[in-house]
RNA sequence: GUGGGUAUGGCGCAGUUGGUUAGCGCGCCAGGUUGUGGCCCUGGAGGCCGACGGUUCGAGUCCGUUUACCCACCCCA
């Protein structure tokens, strides 16, 4: 047998509703804020990633989905979807047009990645960008877009973590300043944050090994180094988060591991599905237009991971809307039955009601367990006396009652069902 | 890339110190008197026991290799 591809994931059918509710609570509550779909490619050129989510970072050096194609040029499965937008914008000319401009996305990307609870080498995501606004108010709308998504799906226990690791402006002082904190104790990193030390520092924050997290925690915090503009920035934010009745936390080692951040990071962290518990994280990217290419425009957005969604929702025992169960299952008995059973449930169907009827050629008792199973609200038998007198008896499942109704017309049989 | 765990009918699991026709639950299919579901009962289909190679008279059960899946590190959504 051929299997599927490791990390790639089927979704079957007890799956689908669970996507499709998430999908459709993110596109209404986008409309609510004003955010316009787009969609993008899903390879593009692999300097586009390479150059946008940033060369040093562990997705473009180790985790990308990379190929020649057939004419040698380089491609990449887009491992996110910020970079795509942004050059989207550039190459559509829109960041001379009407600002802001409000943009979400629901992508399938790709990392290789060795899978585990909450990550697979495909995954599903859904995300904003919102260019042209330097406001911290922009900022504090991304996050309550957000938050509004996961608290309208029934997620619990999630927290918001907040901080702000400058901009290119301060950002220098504070990188010194942490590479003279941590060469101190040089010899005790771990391997990987000894390499850290010359390529990028900050990451060191929020290594999980106990020693280099023990050494972190006396490390000088990002908001010490702050700008005025970006302290004031970040102090605004918190400001309005407050009035918004977004509860928060500052989390001075939180660093995201793409390169384009500035200002304000953020993630929405759920305890209890795993190891992966970043069900959302975001940021403001001021510079990554300019480094496209394109003006200097700024940017904010963020991206969650629907199969965390899921696993965040389950937890909290969220419910998810089921598909339609059948309002009707006609029952034939015979051949010339059947055919009348098809042309009643086509009928039912054009009138707008969900009605099913056999095509397995079952018994009477074995239709009646099968509409059982599937849900059917009532069950309608066609015999050979039912299709002479077009009068049947309508059996209500739930609770056994039987009445007789004409069912020679499907649209006056559809109203009698509403 | 590095650890640890698991691989037995569609799903979840048993399988004794290696030994006759590999079991159970759920599910699926069909019946339980003639045209009626959910409970119950009966019967049935479905597995070369992940793959390959060894040890042995004989292996699902022992040894080796390999693959896949799961969890974790790393990183991220």
């Amino acid at each position: 047998m051929i299997q599927k591809m490791r990390g790639t994931l089927d979704i079957l059918p007890e799956q689908t509703p669970a996507f499709a509710y998430i999908e459709k609570t993110a596109r209404e509550i986008c409309e609510r804020y004003g955010y316009r779909e787009i969609r993008t490619p899903t390879f593009e050129a692999t300097e586009l990633f390479s150059r946008g989510v940033g060369d040093t970072t562990d997705v473009v050096q180790k985790e990308m989905y990379t190929f020649p194609d057939k004419e040698g040029r380089s491609l990449t499965l887009r491992p996110e979807g910020t970079a795509s937008v942004v050059r989207a914008m550039i190459e559509h000319g829109r960041c001379g047009g009407v600002m802001p401009e409000k943009l979400f996305y629901l992508i399938n990307c790709f990392r290789y990645e060795a899978p585990q609870a909450g990550r697979s080498r495909e995954f599903f995501q859904f995300g904003t960008e919102t260019f042209g606004s330097p406001s911290p108010y922009t900022d504090a709308t991304v996050i309550a877009l957000a938050n509004d998504v996961i608290r309208a799906l029934g997620i619990r226990d999630v927290s918001l973590h907040l901080n702000s690791i400058g901009c290119p402006a301060c950002r220098p002082n504070y990188r010194k300043a942490l590479a003279e904190y941590f060469s101190r104790y040089k010899s005790e990193l771990c391997e990987t944050c000894r390499g850290r030390l010359e390529t990028n520092p900050m990451r060191i924050l929020d290594c999980k090994s106990p020693i280099c997290g023990k050494i972190a925690a006396q490390a000088p915090k990002t908001l010490d180094y702050l700008c005025d503009d970006c302290r004031g920035h970040f102090e605004t934010l918190k400001v309005s988060l407050s009035d918004l009745g977004i509860p928060f936390e500052i989390d001075t080692h939180l660093v995201r591991g793409l390169d384009y951040y500035t200002k304000t990071v953020f993630e929405f962290v759920c305890g209890g599905i795993g190891a992966q518990s970043t069900v959302c994280g975001g940021g403001r990217y001021d510079g990554l237009v300019r480094q496209l290419g394109g003006p200097d425009l700024p940017a904010a957005g963020f991206a969650m991971g629907i199969t965390r969604l899921i696993l965040a929702m389950e937890q909290a025992g969220a419910e998810i809307p089921q598909p339609k169960t059948p309002v009707l299952y006609i029952a034939p008995l015979g051949e010339e039955a059947a055919k009348k059973a098809i042309a009643l449930t086509h009928g039912l169907r054009a009138a707008g009601i969900v009605a099913e009827c056999d095509l397995m050629g079952r018994s009477l008792k074995s239709q009646m367990k099968y509409a059982d199973k599937i849900g059917a609200a009532h069950t309608l038998i066609l015999g050979s006396s039912e299709l002479e007198s077009g009068r049947g008896v309508l059996r209500r499942m739930a609770d056994g009652e039987q009445r007789e109704v004409d069912f020679s017309d499907a649209a006056a049989l559809a109203k009698v069902l509403c």
